[in-house]
RNA sequence: GGCCCGUUCGUCUAUCGGUUAGGACACCUGGUUUUCAACCAGGUAAGAGGGGUUCGACUCCCCUACGGGCUGCCA
């Protein structure tokens, strides 16, 4: 017998950017389903008219595109699905699992204005929780569920382990609105059932929910899914993440210039792990991701390992893939288009830049030389070497390089000789011939700058310094 | 206030009663080197505090401290 497949989601509500945690979140539950051969679906949360806007919606998706988390099947819209929620809460209803309550809001906010003045905790207990249908008013109602008063309900997380709520501290919540739209526990649990999710994970916050939700699925007689609660994201501080840590959406992340594949590895090993792998594809993170591997703390963003995790993926990637990411970088991040000519001599020379490089902005410093066009005006530190003496050397260098394989074995030998014939050693010949290649003191080795910009470019920019 | 969750190097973490408490980032030192990086080698650095249980606790239990979450006709 096989086991049933397995389905995850992503529920956001569309208030907003995809942030970081929400982004690590929809990561967990694509690792976990993609990895077992499973279902990733995507549901946004839109029942708050109030707060929900389309502009939100649009950048939650393409937050997630460029994460490269691919969903399964069509974006569900929660606010679309509200007959099919009033029409589960009159089922809660028919089953006894459900009550009307005629109680205004202004009565129950009184109530626990003066419990909690009491000090006391405000639940809140419906008069109409058991009462005769036909004592019932014509006035508004909600639907709230007729929740166990007594003994408590147990949670299974595989996160959290088993977690336990006694019943007497929660209260009969509403699942339909006097305006007849759903509630949020009610919607949840509703769609997830729908939809067939086997698996929520999702963020600590919604753990004390999870209980309230047990018993909708109780009330309905539904299946409970695997629960996996995972600890929110601090910023570096320890804090919870807030405006003025800066960089809190997906998306500028992706104008800093990390590229997806280090920010997905990044976020996979923040609040979990498996031994000491550290690095790795996303195709490896698919195999290796479980539930278990799940810290039960809060992790915080350390930037540095972010660095450092993009410089690895940088390294690994193929050339042209990582040219179309640093297309669509310059894109996002408002920076100029590069030139058919620029663009060429980056294809070129990504080989020697992209190991040097942790994000693209770095990586396009690394190809400065490449991207800058005569006349190269060299910066100071750089115009130092560039005396009389040197200018001589590199003229007859010059001559050497006329003709002859432009490779780098070649190369080399032209080099050398000329280093000697000058009676230097080569760092005297590299510094001058540095600065008239690329006007700057830091490139990538002459070798691949000659190589990169071909022998006429090279002949050209000897000749102009 | 009540309920719930958490706490290993600065940071992310491994450990699932017996380890010199391991790895990674960062940092420091050295090496390689035509510059800057990258890279390689080495080093500094941790079980919040206090009680138990046990032959033996980072690991199990209790208390305290600190951090977080929930306590809505928000999600």
């Amino acid at each position: 017998m096989s086991s049933p497949q397995i389905v995850t989601r992503f529920a956001p509500s569309p208030t907003g950017y995809l942030h970081i945690g929400g982004g690590r979140t929809a990561l967990f539950n694509w690792l976990y389903a993609r990895g077992r051969g499973g279902k990733f679906l995507l549901r946004i949360e839109d029942t708050d008219r109030e707060r929900s806007t389309p502009e939100a919606t649009a950048a939650i998706l393409r937050g997630l595109t460029w994460l490269g988390l691919d969903w399964d099947g069509d974006v569900v819209s929660q606010f679309d699905r509200k007959d099919r929620h009033a029409e589960v809460a009159h089922q809660m209803l028919d089953r006894g699992t459900a009550y009307k309550c005629f109680s205004s809001k202004e009565e129950i906010d009184t109530f626990r204005a003066a419990e909690e003045a009491a000090g006391r905790y405000p639940l809140f207990l419906s008069p109409w929780r058991d009462a005769d249908p036909s004592n019932h008013p014509d006035l508004p109602y909600v639907i709230r569920m007729k929740a166990p008063r007594h003994g408590e309900t147990a949670i299974d997380d595989k996160v959290q382990g088993k977690v336990t709520f006694q019943n007497d501290q929660l209260d009969d919540m509403i699942v339909l609105r006097s305006d007849l739209t759903p509630t949020y526990m009610l919607a949840v649990v509703v769609d997830d059932h729908d939809m067939g999710v086997t698996h929520v994970i999702r963020g600590d916050d919604h753990l004390a929910n999870a209980a309230r939700q047990t018993m909708v699925y109780q009330a309905m007689g539904w299946d409970v899914p695997v629960w996996a609660h995972i600890p929110l994201i601090h910023g570096p501080d320890g804090k919870k993440l807030s405006k003025r840590h800066g960089a809190l959406g997906v998306e500028e992340y992706q104008a800093m210039g990390y590229p997806a594949a280090g920010m997905r590895n990044y976020l996979t090993r923040l609040g979990w792990a498996k031994g000491d792998a550290e690095i790795f594809t996303s195709d490896e993170a698919k195999a290796m991701f479980d539930l278990d591997g799940i810290g039960r703390a809060p992790a915080r963003l350390d930037f540095k390992k972010l660095e450092h995790t993009c410089g690895q993926h940088i390294a690994m990637a193929e050339d042209a893939a990582l040219l179309a990411e640093l297309l669509a970088y310059l894109a996002v991040a408002g920076k100029p288009a590069l030139t058919d000519l620029q663009r060429d001599l980056m294809r070129k020379g990504m080989y020697c830049l992209k190991d040097r490089a942790k994000t693209f902005p770095e990586l396009l410093e690394k190809a400065a030389f490449a991207l800058v066009s005569r006349p190269i005006a060299p910066e100071p530190a750089a115009a130092a070497f560039l005396d009389s003496v040197s200018r001589g050397i590199l003229q007859s260098l010059t001559l050497q390089l006329q003709s002859g394989t432009w490779d780098k074995a070649n190369l080399e030998a032209i080099l050398t000789q000329t280093a000697t014939a000058a009676g230097i050693g080569f760092g005297k010949l590299a510094s001058p011939l540095r600065a008239a290649l690329a006007g700057r003191t830091a490139t990538p080795s002459v070798y691949d700058m000659m190589l990169v910009l071909g022998r006429d470019e090279t002949l050209a920019r000897l000749g102009a310094a």
